[in-house]
RNA sequence: GGCGGCGUAGCUCAGUUGGUUAGAGCAUGCGGCUCAUAUCCGCAGUGUCGUAGGUUCGACUCCUACCGCCGCCA
């Protein structure tokens, strides 16, 4: 039986409008989920996404606005849905915090913690910022009383609280991040999670009383208190899968891949393992931690005033295009640059010389010299510069797919880069258009444009999970359907078939056009 | 203050357990082809591999110190 696993990005906190710095993460979840589908099986692969949309932060923006809470994350929601699916991002779920299934699922694992000792309620004295919805410990604070963070006074609040039991389940997520040398990658956030965890840890606090904020999920055991954002938003990860399928637990969540930013490490490599084990819970599989995606050199972030619309991006280049690009220039879990330039360099450079005009001239020479039709066999060849090339078409899916489980999105497409390279040096070494020339050649050229066929109908098929839109446009070019479109080199055009004449996938932008 | 990372060709970066003249892509120059989106192919480069020491027959790779940039924790 396949293996069933689970997928997941950050649950996005909808008090702005999404960035690309969010779609970076949708897209790289995205890129593995297709992947996945195609190795295990559209039903074996489950890819969630979704907002948080609970806390003070998303009250007072919705005030701010004349909007009710719910009104105002019912219209923010929808706006991250939307920019999403218009990336492409194929997410099987989109789940808010807000909806009724999640909120009873939340109690039932309120209730259960409770049930089993921890939780627990005390009284609390501290200095709270309202814009980091947490207290601050004195010495964490900047003079003055200020956030370190958002460099506001910090207000001080005393009140009693429930509190999760997390210095009980340390040794525990501990030993598990010891033993499983992958649960947390790239190995840098994996150093960073151990040393958060080498000292003893403060139990969290999950609760906020009514009185100061009711914009979240009642606690099941005291109706005067809701729960902390975070402790809510945590389980919308598992709320609607696990209402949905009883075998969730335990036959999908212990494969789950959580996508998530490295602002977010220590909640989820500390907090989030700890709240699953106190609920019964096994841990997941993996923490892909990314970085930044800065813009220009710097750090893209509101208050810097340079964030960036992903939906600008998609109408002016394309979500497939915009999907490569990220995907080839950064290097999941570093830093990385989103500069247009760059941008427009590597669509020239790679997407229009490289792939589309590989693309171009191989249908136009099928169309010219047999009006479309494969009059030999694929991936049949007989001397050695053909087999050479089938090879080339052969490994590099096997290569791309690996690298793309591995997270090294940009080495996978080197792979497939690779092996257009090969293409193209193998047009110019055979010269099919000059052998063409000659009658008694044809069926020589028409061995040569079947290995090129065949190849470009494999090199669309491994793309398919970074440019979902521009793969199909490339196998329905070559006259395929679903079934046959997703097979292994050698299996797919067979003698016999027609392909369509050539068009252009990726147009040259002029970049002096792109100037003004 | 503690822990960790980074510093390689003009630009962006590869260099997997130390082993022959240190690589790729982009950009630049020259040549070839004409099927193709003025595309493709070939050739040509340039480097005190952050600095100074050390270990070794041999160091971009290991060790120490320092300089610069950055991250996490406190």
């Amino acid at each position: 039986m396949a293996e069933r696993i689970h997928i997941t990005t950050a649950i996005f906190y909808c008090n702005g409008a999404p960035h690309v710095g969010s779609a970076y993460e949708a897209l790289a979840a995205d890129v593995f989920a297709r992947h996945q589908r195609r190795k295990l099986g559209r039903e074996n692969v489950s890819f969630l996404s979704g907002t948080d949309e609970h806390g003070d932060k998303i009250r007072r923006a919705a005030l701010a606005q004349g909007l009710t809470p719910q009104a105002y994350t019912d219209k923010m929601s929808a706006l991250f849905d939307e920019a999403f699916r218009g990336l492409g991002v194929s997410y099987d779920y989109w789940v808010r915090t807000t909806d009724g299934v999640h909120q009873e699922w939340v109690r039932e694992m309120l209730r259960r913690t409770h049930a089993r000792g921890d939780i627990y309620f005390r009284d609390y004295e501290g200095q709270y910022c309202v814009d980091c919805e947490r207290f601050y410990t004195d010495k964490e604070l900047l003079p003055a009383n200020v956030c370190p963070v958002h460099h506001r006074p910090v207000e001080l609040i005393s009140e009693g609280n429930y509190f999760l039991r997390l210095e009980k389940y340390r040794e525990q997520v501990l030993e598990h991040i010891r033993r499983n040398p992958d649960f947390i990658r790239p190995e840098r956030y994996r150093n960073e999670a151990l040393n958060m965890l080498a000292e003893p840890l403060a139990d969290l606090c999950i609760s906020r009383p009514k009185s100061r904020l009711d914009w979240g999920v009642e606690l099941p055991f005291d109706s005067n208190y809701i729960t902390y954002v975070w402790y809510d938003a945590f389980w919308a990860y598992v709320s609607h899968p696990a209402s949905r399928d009883p075998e969730f637990r335990d036959k999908v969540w212990p494969n789950t891949e959580h996508f998530i930013g490295k602002d977010i490490l220590k909640t989820h490599a500390v907090y989030w393992p700890a709240i699953l084990l106190a609920a019964d819970w096994p841990l997941f599989k993996h923490l892909n931690v990314h970085g930044w995606l800065n813009f220009g050199g710097a750090r893209m972030s509101k208050s810097s005033g340079n964030v960036r619309d992903p939906v600008s991006y998609e109408q002016a280049f394309g979500a497939d295009v915009l999907r490569y690009f990220v995907m080839r220039e950064v290097v999941y879990g570093l830093d990385g640059d989103f500069s247009e330039e760059r941008l427009v360099e590597r669509y020239n450079a790679e997407l229009a010389n490289d792939l589309g005009n590989l693309a171009s001239r191989v249908l136009a020479m099928a169309a010219r010299y047999f009006q479309g039709e494969i009059t030999a066999t694929p991936g049949a060849g007989g001397e050695e510069i053909d087999r050479n090339l089938c090879e080339a078409f052969r490994a590099a899916p096997a290569r791309a797919g690996a690298m793309v489980d591995e997270l090294a999105f940009n080495r996978g497409l080197d792979a497939v880069w690779q092996a257009l390279d090969a293409a193209n040096k193998y047009i110019v070494a055979t010269s099919p258009f000059t052998l063409a020339k000659d009658p008694d050649k044809l069926p020589r050229v028409a061995q040569i444009l079947a290995h090129l066929l065949e190849g470009l109908r494999v090199i669309a098929a491994t793309l398919e999970p970074f440019m979902p839109r521009q793969a199909q446009k490339i196998l329905d070019l070559l006259g395929l359907d679903e079934a046959a479109a997703y097979v292994p080199f050698g299996a797919g055009l067979k003698r016999g078939d027609r392909v369509k004449p050539a068009l252009a996938l990726f147009p040259r932008i002029d970049k002096k056009d792109r100037a003004k």
